[in-house]
RNA sequence: GGCCCCUUCGUCUAGCCUGGCCUAGGACGUCGGAUUCUCGAUCCGGUAACAGGGGUUCGAAUCCCCUAGGGGCUACCA
């Protein structure tokens, strides 16, 4: 079944699993599962100074809460292990061996200071501020016996300085460089450790990738990989960019656009479903009319081709709208499994999930579309399980002022004889009662819902009260809780 | 500055390749109405876009050119 397509998705661990990365890390996943492939996991660690431990248990998190699973990679290993680009610098080390000893680059003993001045002089000459290759034209045999000598070195590739060099691009089609813009860019930094651009290259090769699927803010570095492929002789992956997530004032998006890494969206509750199938529609559509898709049914409908060119803005409404739709698709045993470790997780002494899940499950049916999300879940569903709710004082002033006491006091008098406890007979008990006062049967039900769930918005109050209990309901009429 | 990419409702997008079926479709948001037990639930309805300008053509959102705007790269960061 496989083509033998191979896709990666290779993050840097200086942070968070962001939006973005999330989203490429996606769409390498979908089009591998799409397409019987693998799926590879790599860290970019090669930035020393910026990445850290924390940062790969986050993304490798992050990645497993959205559903993702990868095929190699960390934790899972592989045949072309390691994964941690910092663990593979003998492998980086001899391919800049080769291609210096065929030419295709060479030591370069140039300062950064020194190369900054070139850079200086060159803009000062109304040319583009480029390295000027000098070090390239130092011999063979002399610049071998510098290195040889320990003379501080960076390998710096030879490009070419005519000609165009093509990419053809699976989203975009074919785009063309000129050589001559390029500069001998550095391979291996003074540290020893490549460069981004050196490593992504030797790796997706060894590692047999024949997809490149990334952000398109790589596209300006692709003819520096094209180049490199060519000249360390390998075979040319395909390459598919993808358009760039932007936050609501169109600029790349910042913590400044608020929350953007998948772990913020876990805390509020969006469901890893919801995520995948908001991420997978910011730039691939199926249609334009299909939105909803389980997991399932993304890798199902899934293709590279569908993947938009142009740039799309994160929008958390959307988000949270999809979230809900999946949530609101969860069965009702489901929602009572997730609710019941949502409150046991803030803290709420609940029984056994065993004992009360049939009611909770009659709880959330009741609620149906009403909550969306397990935080919501919490905050309309635990007054059922404490003494009495959190009083919404706007309710409160609204429906439970005036003569609203004394008139619960005396239905809570009257609920007292219903037997057996149900909506029906509730609703009966609470209609003679107004009847009796002379009042609206609205001017009874109103302070009723406020007196029980402290909100003025709940589903059908007389079932609500019947999953409550008599003596909950009656407590929470006379025992004026609300205020205070 | 140079190079590259992008440009359909506020937002995500369909349509563009293979011009006419587009008086430009769907969704989120938003606005309005209904539902007499409320609602952030449900139902119904409205709102709003082809960046601008030139061409090509009988006909252009769709093809070509220019302009403008946005983004990216231009590091011994990734």
């Amino acid at each position: 079944m496989s083509d033998g397509i191979r896709v990666r998705f290779a993050p840097s661990p200086t942070g968070h699993l962001h939006v973005g990365g999330a989203r490429t890390a996606l769409y390498n996943w979908l089009y591998a599962r799409k397409t019987g492939g693998a799926f590879i996991l790599r860290i970019e660690d090669t930035d020393a100074a910026r990445s850290s431990e924390e940062s790969v248990r986050g993304i490798l998190e992050g990645l497993r809460w959205l559903g993702l699973d990868w095929d190699e990679g960390p934790d899972v290993g592989g045949p072309h292990a390691p994964y941690f680009q910092s663990e593979r610098r003998e492998l980086y080390q001899a391919e800049a061996a080769r291609l210096v000893a065929e030419g295709g680059a060479y030591p370069c003993f140039c300062a950064p200071e020194a190369v900054e001045a070139i850079r200086e002089a060159e803009r000062a000459a109304g040319r583009d501020p480029n390295y000027d290759g000098r070090c390239g034209r130092i011999p063979p045999g002399e610049a071998a016996r510098r290195v040889a000598a320990g003379e501080p070195h960076v390998i710096r590739f030879r490009s070419p300085d005519e000609g165009e060099t093509l990419l053809f691009d699976v989203i975009r089609g074919k785009m063309a460089f000129r050589n001559e813009l390029l500069e001998d860019f550095v391979l291996v930094k003074g540290d020893g450790l490549p460069t981004y651009n050196f490593a992504v290259v030797v790796d997706d090769d060894a590692m047999g990738i024949t997809h490149v699927i990334r952000g398109d803010d790589h596209i300006s570095n692709s003819p520096r990989h094209v180049l490199l492929y060519q000249a360390l002789g390998y075979k040319l992956p395909k390459f598919a960019h993808l358009p760039m997530i932007l936050g609501a004032d169109k600029t790349r998006l910042s913590k400044r656009h608020g929350a953007t890494s998948v772990q913020e969206f876990e805390k509020q509750g969006i469901l890893p479903a919801g995520m995948m199938n908001y991420l997978a529609l910011l730039g691939w559509s199926l249609d334009g009319k299909t939105e909803l898709f389980t997991p399932r049914k993304l890798v199902e409908a899934f293709s590279l081709k569908r993947v938009g060119s142009n740039p799309s803005v994160f929008d958390p409404d959307k988000l949270a709208w999809l979230s809900g739709e999946h949530f609101t698709r969860l069965s009702d045993d489901e929602k009572a499994a997730g609710i019941h470790a949502f409150l046991t997780g803030q803290g709420l002494a609940l029984p056994p999930l065993d004992a009360i899940r049939p009611r909770l499950a009659a709880l959330v049916g009741l609620m149906g579309k009403r909550i969306k999300s397990w935080p919501e879940a919490a905050e309309r569903l635990g007054h059922f399980f404490r003494e009495r709710p959190d009083y919404d004082p706007e309710a409160v002033a609204e429906h439970l002022g005036g003569e609203a006491a004394g008139r619960l006091a005396d239905l809570a008098g009257r609920l007292a004889g219903v037997a057996p406890w149900e909506a029906g007979a509730i609703e009966a008990a609470l209609r003679e009662r107004a009847e009796a006062m002379g009042i609206e049967a609205a001017a009874l039900i109103h302070p009723l819902r406020v007196a029980v769930t402290g909100r003025s918005v709940s589903p059908d109050i007389f079932s609500v009260c019947e999953l409550l209990g008599s003596d909950l309901t009656r407590a929470r009429l006379t025992g004026r809780g609300w205020e205070g």
